[in-house]
DNA sequence: TACTAGATCGGCT
DNA sequence: GCCGATCTAGTAG
């Protein structure tokens, strides 16, 4: 049986709200990139958000640099920065401009171009079932699944290529809501956000 | 299963 | 120079 799968994408003004109404309203949407012979798509099934204007964390906090000036503009755009000198991680812009914030996608569940996942991930067929929930479980992952990297920083995700579909909002009773992963500063914010028994989040 | 270290580079002090 | 919104392979238990 195959899914019926929206195909509106979200507008301009979906992104430019709050940052957490944002993050908690993505869960479930689809996150979709076309490259010349191949489509990836997946549904958004955790996510962080990071605000400037109090979170330390947030690449924001410190005002305005070369690298977050994306992340300075209005939502919609997609921000990509490199880190670990190993990993891009793929965030959506939010609110207004000048608010320095975003939202990191962590983990999605592959639903179009799952062969080409498998290949930009292992370079390899699949070994295992394990392996299949280890595709896309975590930011660096995500990018790499979607070869998704520098060049796409600032991309407008309202316009081209990459954009994201619009999908019926998670239910409050099946939103987690936890800590985030991986950081060291603000580290009590309660601003991670996944979809509750969900295989493919990074972590439960 | 749980912890540790190494990779590796660009941004910022 | 230092450190990071990470991932993987390795070792120990």
């Amino acid at each position: 049986m195959k899914l019926k799968i929206p195909t509106a994408k979200l507008e301009r003004s979906f992104y430019t709200r709050n940052v957490l109404t944002v993050a908690k309203e993505l869960l479930g949407k689809i996150l979709v990139k076309e490259d010349n012979d191949k489509k990836f798509s997946g549904k958004i099934v955790e996510v962080e958000a990071y605000d400037g204007s109090i979170d330390e964390a947030a690449h924001t906090y410190i005002g305005l640099t070369k690298r977050n000036e994306i992340m300075f503009g209005i939502g919609g755009f997609l921000y990509v920065y490199f880190t670990y000198g190993a990993h891009y991680c793929c965030n959506v812009v939010t609110g207004k401009r000048g608010k320095g914030t975003a939202i990191l996608i962590r983990s999605v569940e592959p639903i179009d171009g799952i062969e080409a996942i498998i290949e930009n991930r292992y370079g390899r067929e699949l070994l295992n079932e394990k392996e299949k929930y280890n595709l896309t479980n975590g930011p660096g992952k995500v990018c790499k699944a979607f070869n998704i990297n520098k060049k796409h920083n600032g991309f407008d995700l309202t316009g081209g290529y990459i954009y994201i579909l619009k999908a019926p909002k998670i239910k409050n009773k099946d939103i987690m809501v936890t800590k985030r992963i991986g950081i060291n500063k603000s580290i009590d914010l309660p601003w991670r956000f996944y979809i509750r028994d969900n295989l493919y989040v990074s972590k439960k």
